[in-house]
DNA sequence: AAAGTATACGAACAGTCGTGCTACTTTCTG
DNA sequence: CAGAAAGTAGCACGACTGTTCGTATACTTT
């Protein structure tokens, strides 16, 4: 297998940069980013910067796709590891707190934070972001379903009032948590989802038999980073 | 009481100012603010803006007190016009989820964006904006706690996870909704706070007597605001 | 060896940013 | 009436923005 040595060149620094850039645009923003800042911290020149990705809108693109890797090795891939019903529920809601609390993102979760920078804004990088956010809130809601059909979800719940919940309290320590400091909202939402889950399972007792399963200390292992 | 023509057209100014920067800061973020826009926009020299705020800092931290005005005039004051009890948490939820969803704010909740975008970032802007944070979920927790007092709440019921869970729950309606637009959020989170309240209540059947109170249409009312 | 391609650089573009200085108008005080 | 005070405007500054251009280097393909 042949391999153009410019083309592995080029794709080291395009994920040096997109590296950076995710780190930065989860504590200032997707608009807080700027190129000639990010070639400073990098040791390169703006123009190789902007050469890689053609312009700004194309580098916020990129650094989503690439916030989406590390997402998804970091929460939902580990949590599919764990076979369908409640337990891989509970991996879930694990999962994706700890991705917050071990601050995978220096400013916490990258979609969070982008999510509500351009909320209301147009275009497309709104676009990718909103798009992002609909594919996690399926995935809790395809979680929580798999576990109903199973049985081990009661079948008189909503699991879209359930999922929403779940998310709401996941988004909210991540929130309270980033702007006030310390881990108590964790504490919080572990509660809650505890009372949610527990509280729609089908025995009273619920099984603890699986123990949601954690991701290692490692702080980032993106295989696949499409970043083009 | 004499009045000083000069400092009441200065106030004047400085509110339609402070009107448009917190509009636009709900969208495009406090750090999205502009002198020279919001100069623009209002007809006003660049540097009349500035001189009537001294920093670009300044401005943004005016902009959050007249917000917190603005958020007092629709969610907290009406609030307590209602009775201690579980009939005033429930009007609290009422009052915030009505807030959001009449876009107030023409992106949503202004401290919920602003929140966002300055929470791992040093300075007073951010101090500003975690304290009126940490202001409204003192208020949650209180209106909760005076519910358990009176009895309305089970004993047993940790208040300061239920006010987690209320809160969790207005803030993922916000930005659901203003991320993706509908209203399905509003209703979610509704039906998620009727059963914590509902769940927590010491009578099996909720007591309905009071419904809880709403807001004229009326976009805003600010009366006082301390835009010093 | 020649042609073609990808990365990267340096300089410069026009535009906007926050900020400071000066001058003028309006209003209040004495 | 004079003088002070507050608001507003005009102008210019240095720094930074995204973007474009021309060019040098490294590598692959012919």
């Amino acid at each position: 297998m042949p391999v153009d040595g410019r083309l592995v060149r080029g794709e080291a620094t395009r994920r040096a940069i997109l590296e950076r850039a995710t780190d930065v645009a989860s504590v200032e923003g997707l608009e807080g980013l700027s190129i000639g800042r990010l070639a400073a911290d990098l040791e390169l020149s703006k123009s190789g910067v902007f050469a890689l990705f053609g312009s700004k809108e194309e580098l916020q693109l990129a650094a989503i796709r690439f916030a989406g890797d590390i997402f998804a090795d970091n929460v939902t891939r580990p949590t599919l590891e764990v076979e369908p019903g409640i337990g891989r529920l509970r991996a879930l809601c694990e999962n994706w707190l700890g991705y917050s609390e071990r601050r995978i993102f220096p400013g916490g979760c990258f979609f969070f934070h982008t999510g509500a920078e351009f909320d209301a804004r147009p275009g497309r990088v709104h676009d990718a972001v909103a798009e992002a956010g609909t594919a996690f809130s399926v995935f809790i809601t395809r979680t929580a379903r798999e576990a109903q059909d199973i049985g081990e979800l009661r079948a008189d719940i909503d699991v879209s009032l359930l999922a929403f919940e779940l998310h709401a309290l996941g988004q909210a320590a991540n929130a309270d948590s980033v702007l006030h400091g310390g881990i108590e909202p964790y504490r919080l939402a572990r509660a809650g989802m505890r009372n949610r889950v527990g509280g729609a399972a089908s025995t009273s007792r619920p099984p603890m038999a699986s123990v949601p399963q954690g991701v290692p200390a490692a702080r980032r292992w993106p295989g696949s980073a499409s970043a083009g």
